[in-house]
DNA sequence: TTGTATGCGTTATCAT
DNA sequence: ATGATAACGCATACAA
């Protein structure tokens, strides 16, 4: 039953060729008559062999295996986080029609990287890591074909996709503004990026000044909440925020499912969505569009985004120059029911 | 720039011994002085040594490596799975603390599987396969460890996974005829799966219909809708089963995602949840409880179901004998906002 | 165009 | 207790 697998040497003997011709074959290297290419592919194809990859490995020191690392992720934490899998499985899809997979790893606070090493990844794409990060440090060493998403470091060399946060909050702030509101209550996902100004939720942030700055809308630090990044974070919120609400206040959270953790926090309080108060998301995941009442959000193309990346960390490994390292994806504002105009 | 990786040999030369020795200290083998073994493992941790798993591979035959198979999930279709992603969590958390990685795949059409024994993947979990496909013969043909999720196959040999499906069926049937509806209308996530009499959707559907019985109340197909497993199916359905709502109706939709595409199906047509109708949904994914209205739901514990999973296939991969293949997790009813009492 | 021989880094068998 | 060496399957430099 066991039976054991078939390599090159067993084409060869089959073929009466030797193993350098089979691996030729295998590698299109050419120099190969046709004749003998074809006899050897079919014995291939009769035979079902296929290549071992750890030996492959060996060789070339490559593996076709991609990693995809969510820092500061911990075991258990990637379920409530749609916008994760949505930039994965389109990092998946596009590494499969390369025949590249895609390993899922979450990075537990020891941050120990050497797998990377050990399995000759061929590269490794890092989602939303921070730019004063020593984890940051360590992976530039590894010297290894990288992308970041959503990260925005300095350094050129750094090959990085992202959407233009800026103007995602720019247009979501101008979008309240235009409703009729003067007093915009930002909150944050992420804590503490703002301070440390850095990460996708500053450039948002930078974004909704610029929209409160053309309005003339004084800024008010008052207003700007930074809490965590979950759906229970902003269901908690609610609370947070119930002594700033009046008729001229609305709401933009950063991400959507901090916005529909508010939402239903709200509710509880008896505040309702969009009557009593308006209140926007981030992000445009699967769900806004079917939510009662939908919401309104800033979209972007968070599958796209990850195919984007994935193309950029191929074109790496593959030693295609790029022109550009830095892409930037738009954003869209999509209105839906959980903004209205002001009433009075 | 590109430092040379350090190898055994080169910890070899280091501490005046030979590779054999090194092999030795890093398998514990015994067979070691421990003063040498304890300068061994000092150069090591010095200079920061790590073993290429590629070449362990190959000698081996092995890979810490795993793989999560969802057949007939193509690409770009697993954003609107939160399920999925929530068993997968579980999964890699429990990879994670062996030390074993997780590839994620989708199988394409051609359900090319070469990719397993290429790689010398130790294991592989399979979610929800049907017991007639080939994809399944062409997995166990594999005689790779293996683990089968939400399958309900009948080979006694095989390692499968699953919740009590046919009891949270029945435990959401009776609570809606506990609030005094007599109509039950029953939506089921697989087209298909219960006219084929298998998978989790028929063990609920069975559980359905006992409740049915119990309550003596007549089956109906005209009740039962086979639709697809997403939420804009769950959306669209709400149309279909417009013309069937009367007082004495309930809905039980056997996926949250597709209960919530259909809350907002319902909406938009004028039927306000739980007023007008009472819905309830299966699996009580993270969201459920922060929806507004909060969703009615059987709970089954998802992250703890994929590391169950993972226990199991590491038993067999490690061939720690088990005395049963089969395991079956509890569920449990979730009363909250999406059903009430019927008011005459 | 094809074959021979070597090495990738590791484990394991057999000596010493 | 330790060392020499073969083997895993493949790619490649070099020879023929």
């Amino acid at each position: 039953m066991i039976q054991k697998k078939i390599t090159i040497k067993d084409i060869a003997r089959k073929a009466n060729v030797s193993i350098a011709t089979v691996s030729n074959v295998l590698n299109n290297k050419g120099r190969v008559s046709t004749k003998t290419a074809n006899k050897i592919k079919q014995i291939i194809e009769q035979d079902g062999y296929t290549p071992n990859l750890s030996a492959r490995s060996l060789k070339n020191k490559n593996s076709h295996l991609l990693s995809v690392i969510v820092p500061y992720l911990h075991k258990g934490e990637f379920q409530d986080k749609p916008y994760f899998w949505q930039v994965i499985t389109g990092i998946e899809s596009g590494a499969r029609n390369e025949n590249f997979h895609v390993m899922l790893t979450g990075i537990s606070d020891d941050e120990n990287l050497s797998f990377i090493e050990e399995r000759h990844l061929d590269g490794i794409i890092v989602i939303g890591i921070d730019k004063n990060s020593n984890l940051l440090e360590k992976i530039i060493n590894l010297n290894k074909p990288c992308v970041f998403m959503d990260s925005y470091l300095d350094d050129e060399k750094l090959y990085q996709v992202h959407s233009n946060d800026r103007l995602g909050g720019y247009l979501g702030t101008k979008h309240l503004i235009s409703l009729g509101y003067n007093k915009i209550i930002l909150i944050s996902g992420i804590t503490g990026k703002i301070k440390k100004q850095s990460g996708v939720d500053y450039q948002r942030y930078l974004g909704y000044r610029q929209a409160l700055a053309e309005a003339r809308i004084p800024y008010s630090d008052q207003l700007v909440f930074e809490e965590g990044q979950t759906m229970v974070n902003g269901y908690y919120s609610a609370q947070k925020i119930l002594g700033c609400l009046d008729d001229n206040t609305a709401i933009f959270v950063l991400s959507d499912i901090g916005a529909m953790g508010l939402i239903r926090g709200l509710n509880e309080l008896g505040v309702t969505v969009p009557t009593d108060i308006s209140v926007m998301g981030y992000d445009d995941i699967f769900y806004t569009n079917y939510m009662v009442p939908s919401l309104t959000t800033i979209k972007q193309d968070i599958f796209n985004k990850g195919q984007k990346a994935i193309d950029l960390l191929l074109a790496q490994i593959k030693g295609n120059s790029l022109e550009e390292r830095k892409i930037s994806l738009p954003v869209e504002l999509r209105i839906r029911e959980s903004t209205i105009k002001r009433s009075r």
